[in-house]
DNA sequence: CGACGTCAAGTATAA
DNA sequence: TTATACTTGACGTCG
């Protein structure tokens, strides 16, 4: 028996004006002439994505929703250069407290999902030190919000620049340059053309980091069974205090396999749960889809019409 | 108001 | 070496 519970990407399709991803470009920011005042506006939208990410959180709990991903995007700007003197931080503390509470009493999974330019892998020390620096940003309001860093941020493994095998190395050597605060922040994606799940298996295991399935990527990169290596997926979880975590999402059609559709298939993702059913206790199931909580709330409809899937609660279903 | 163009820290690929 | 695509949500502008 096996209890899944799904969770969705940062933004509702069902609250207006409720972004957490509101910016203002580089561009933008270089055309005001009064710097300090351009400051303040960055301010005002971060700690308006943050109230919108509060907004969020409580129609995650009106709608028994305990998985949720933060928008990597609520700081504009926090890590450009030009902005290297700016304390963001500070200014957000009063909006991150009414989250770390309103997270106190409705405790959820919540996490985060660096965009895809923070590289641990990269050969160039710049790149390295920005992702650090982006990394010890989301750790910062990870702790401002009273939630344990530990296995919060799911990274991909970086780019091959035409040696897979060099890069797979040189994430570990760059892993003895990451702090180990950052370290234990981290959770590892297979990615939909480079580095697959065996791939990332080995560094997971090398390195003691849990591994993000996600399947859509794995059907997209490997001809592989999966199902070969499941219990190693399992085993990179064992010493999380959280559920396995995956993540799911449909094709958008046969000529655009990569590409996200607005919901999920539910067949897609029936047969990976049939053959996983057992052999773990929980999995934490993120969806991908264009439609957010909209396609969680129509894929949980489909499941528990399905032979041996039961409704827990609104989000959560248990099988076999 | 809807349609369209612009922007984005990195990487991959084509020209 | 340089430009463009990739991806995707936000935002500005145009008609």
């Amino acid at each position: 028996m096996t209890i899944i519970r799904f969770g969705y990407v940062a933004m509702s399709m069902n609250l207006q004006h409720a972004s957490p991803s509101q910016t203002m470009t580089h561009k933008q920011f270089s055309g005001l002439k009064d710097e300090e005042a351009a400051i303040r506006k960055l301010e005002r939208i971060a700690v308006s994505n943050i109230e919108n990410c509060l907004r969020l959180l409580k129609h995650n709990v009106l709608h028994d929703i305990h998985f949720f991903r933060f928008s990597s995007k609520l700081i504009p700007l926090a890590n450009h250069p030009d902005l290297a003197g700016w304390d963001f931080l500070t200014p957000l503390l009063p909006a991150l407290g009414e989250i770390r509470s309103y997270l106190r009493e409705h405790p959820m999974r919540v996490d985060f999902h660096p965009d895809h330019f923070v590289l641990l892998n990269s050969t160039d020390p710049q790149v390295m030190k920005n992702s650090l620096k982006t990394l010890r940003m989301h750790e910062g309001i990870l702790d401002a919000m009273g939630i344990d860093p530990l296995h919060r941020c799911v990274l991909h493994v970086g780019g091959a620049h035409g040696d897979k095998e060099k890069a797979m190395e040189q994430f570990i050597h760059n892993w003895g340059l990451t702090p180990e605060g950052i370290q234990r922040m981290i959770m590892l994606e297979n990615d939909d053309t480079v580095f697959s799940a065996f791939d990332a298996l080995y560094l997971c295991e090398k390195l003691g980091v849990p591994l993000v399935f996600d399947l859509h990527h794995h059907m997209a990169n490997e001809e592989r069974d999966w199902t070969l290596d499941w219990t190693r997926v399992v085993a990179t979880w064992k010493d999380s205090p959280l559920p396995l975590k995956m993540h799911i999402s449909s094709p958008r059609s046969a000529d655009d396999f990569k590409a996200h559709a607005d919901y999920i298939d539910p067949h897609d993702f029936l047969g990976f749960l049939r053959q996983v059913e057992g052999s773990v206790d929980r999995i934490d199931c993120m969806i991908e889809a264009k439609q957010k909580d909209n396609a969680l709330f129509k894929l949980m409809e489909e499941l528990v019409q399905e032979e041996g899937v039961r409704r827990v609660d609104g989000s959560t279903i248990e099988i076999g």
